[in-house]
DNA sequence: AATGAATGAGAATTCATTCAT
DNA sequence: CATGAATGAATTCTCATTCAT
């Protein structure tokens, strides 16, 4: 999973091919098999278990409510993993944009972006905002937009001034 | 190219084959080598076509400076655009994750986004905020968040009200 | 005849194209077709064309006979046509090993080969030679070597004291 | 590599496709690559798989002087592994003359053609010949037009015969 | 648990040839 | 006489997947 993580974010996932990944691992091909049913199990597997780090620092009370202090958190930690794990984020927008891709993964992106997006209405909700959905879908735009800078160039976008930023923004 | 974007959006680069392409645009497969040489090209050609018509909305003086109006009108021109055709800026999103395809197109996305780039820097500088050049890539990183989400599910995605609410932080 | 003359001999039959061939004679590829109704049809009008060139001057009086000074005369000009057409007698050879090519030809080589190899065998029987088949077979299997090699590397294969030895051999 | 060089010599090397190839070779098209990267990399291996036959006959001393008994033994070895091996030396003269096919391969001859000229010229100096490179030549050319005569024909061309009178012609 | 030779469906690409104009 | 857009069969090559060992 790390070879193929590495080489699908370094050259694509159709670029990959099953003999790249498992000389990188020092495997055989057949013993890929062994473990992964298929290529597309390979990359289910991979993206699945990256979503599942990120989703056990949202709302780690699991009360369901974000208090300002817990936005704050949400936001330092949501950049921490995204910086943790270069590599799979990229390979996570990667996957976002290729369709016949998406579908593979489509729930469970979705049992990650739909308890998230819950939440953070009910924030905005509890701190009187005039349109919480409205401000949810800004503020998730925003978050995807950070991200996508930042993989796109580590070097030169300046995450730490934008989580502060965030922050004024939204506490 | 038509035929070539609608499929390259819908199924992604990589499940779009030439044969499909040549039989969506009623054409033989050999035709389609009469007038791109290889896929590449023909992708090449259907961003850098796309690109040129984002450009010719961007500072329309061509004087390099950004009044608030004009800001205003690139903002609203901005999602005009992607609005006029989805199915471009989805093949933009979905290129700009597949390294390998990245390559082909980097000249011609640098030169849209270096001088976009230029001229919100100076916006900035103008209207005296204190860091101009974190602004302009917080507000790019912004930009492109709506973008993506909005491509994302066209139907839902409050476009409208995102640019009423990106004008009233900006200008 | 002359573009494609020449591409053949430069790039080989199969890796000249008709579009290259077109090009070259500063024609349309439908006009080509006007005139030959085939590629293969071009090649051998070539190849025809060629040959009969050199038929001309085997024996000039027709009688059939050889005498020593025909036999002279012919060493002579038996080389100076190929001096003067080596693009010609390189596509000759070309041919000559490309078994799928040379049946398109094969009859018109025998017009050839037929009445030279007769005169040669009269030749050795009239001056006495034990076994004038064999000689005659021997005398051609020379000639060959000599145009192969002269034709591989003009510039160094010395031709004219090939001719004198040839010359001298058998006169 | 066997079903290769038959089918090479058989119909050309551009006339047989690797469809062919693999059927005679009762194995699939994808084995094939395997082996061999390409359908170039196969003729590739197959020439010089025959030069190194050819080069274990030439100055079996290894001390770079021919005696004469050493030339009636070349001759004699020359041909025989021409009359073992038939069709590498007929796919041998084709690819000759296929000059896009030639460059492939242009270093291996040159490792065969260069020493065997040396030696040559060695046994000319050694034995009074007047212009030693230019009978090296000569003899060359000789011998080239022996084996393309016999290759076309092996059934009727006189090849004992041919290489007894060689013999007597240089020693 | 591990290998890698073998498969074959499927993809991109080429190019001689046609034909309406 | 001349064009060149259009065709599609044929070809090379790729690569996920299988399976005997």
């Amino acid at each position: 999973m790390e070879s193929a993580l590495k080489l699908f974010a370094k050259h694509g996932v159709y670029s990959t091919t099953i003999n790249m990944i498992a000389q990188d691992a020092g495997i055989s091909k057949g013993l890929m098999y062994n473990y992964f049913s298929s290529k597309e199990e390979l990359l289910k597997s991979i993206i699945v278990h990256g979503l599942n780090e990120f989703m056990q620092f949202i709302d780690p009370d699991e009360d369901g409510i974000l208090t300002k202090d817990e936005l704050k958190y949400f936001f330092n930690q949501n950049y921490k993993v995204i910086q943790n794990n270069i590599q799979h984020w990229k390979l996570y927008f990667s996957v976002m944009y290729q369709p016949q891709i998406l579908k593979l993964v489509h729930k469970e992106f979705m049992q990650l972006l739909v308890p998230m997006y819950r939440i953070m209405t009910n924030y905005f909700t509890k701190n009187g905002y005039k349109n919480p959905k409205f401000e949810t879908k800004f503020l998730i735009a925003i978050l995807d937009g950070i991200s996508l800078n930042y993989l796109n160039d580590p070097e030169h976008f300046p995450l730490d001034k934008a989580v502060k930023k965030l922050i004024n923004m939204y506490t």
